[in-house]
DNA sequence: TGATTGGTGGGTTCTTGTGGGGAAAAAAGG
DNA sequence: CCTTTTTTCCCCACAAGAACCCACCAATCA
């Protein structure tokens, strides 16, 4: 199973269609899911992961009523995109409000899924990430929360 | 088998019609049932899950006051729904009340249902499980009570 | 340098959501 | 039991939006 790597920068056009990298697309002919990160941008699950993440909220209890907003969260949020005969996805109004992408897009491989950025967004927290990069990291691993 | 997802505002006629989107629509030609869910807003289930409901409705025990109570509120209120050639919907009045729906109202593809909101209830939700996203995902998984 | 691939833009067609009018069916009333 | 009223369904029509197709340009590679 091959990983997404890389980052590139995509112009989102007036009828909101962005160009996914060939690199990337090689691995996704099927497409995928579209949706919502904890963080300001958006991520997308190629067909197979988020199949496993369906199979996660599944679990949980239809009786619990966190569980129903979770649920209602998660998929309400999502949508599924396929590309077009260019290698382009449409990209839904209300995803687009969430990462705030406007016409310069970071598009970036990390590890099975693709985050999009709005590039001026992406570029706030790159800096931020490489400031303090060896906090970051050593956190990674413990798992300590921190305040953002 | 594929599940529903994404959020989409359609406005109901003064017919009480409501067109549902065709990415949707697609799984379920045949159409289902409309019932009211535990929240103000109102659950369809596809004719293949409602058949589900029942039988675990079914397994509730007759002498629990509530379960009878449960039993009364799901099927009392339900009605099986067909589309008419236009993809629309006709919803019944008392449940129209229950979930309020007056002209905009909000339909979310929620893994194997879809739920339909008013608007504005909707919205406030919304902005509810974003304020409290860590904590609503934390107790689903719990399975914690929680206070309202 | 010629050819091919990859990203960007624009025009055109088709789908889909929405509203309204009219026929058929069902319900209500005498 | 028949008539009247209401409801339900079907059809048509329009407009906004999505998907599709074609064309250009820039960069890469043989």
């Amino acid at each position: 199973m091959a990983s997404f790597k890389g980052t590139y920068v995509h112009q989102m056009d007036a009828k909101a269609r962005l160009a996914l990298p060939s690199r990337l697309r090689a691995h996704i002919p099927e497409g995928g899911t579209l949706t919502v990160s904890a963080e300001n941008c958006l991520t997308f699950y190629p067909a197979a992961l988020w199949g496993d993440v369906e199979r996660e909220l599944a679990t949980l209890d239809p009786l619990n009523p966190d569980a129903r907003d979770t649920k209602r969260q998660l998929f309400g949020s999502a949508e599924d995109v396929k590309f077009d005969k260019q290698g382009r996805i449409a990209i839904p109004v209300h995803l687009r409000d969430h990462a705030g992408l406007t016409k310069e897009v970071v598009v970036m491989g990390v590890g099975d899924v693709i985050e999009l950025w709005d590039a001026t967004a992406w570029q706030q927290r790159h800096d931020r990430i490489v400031a303090d990069a060896s906090d970051i990291m050593r956190r990674a691993r413990g798992g300590v929360p921190h305040s953002p």
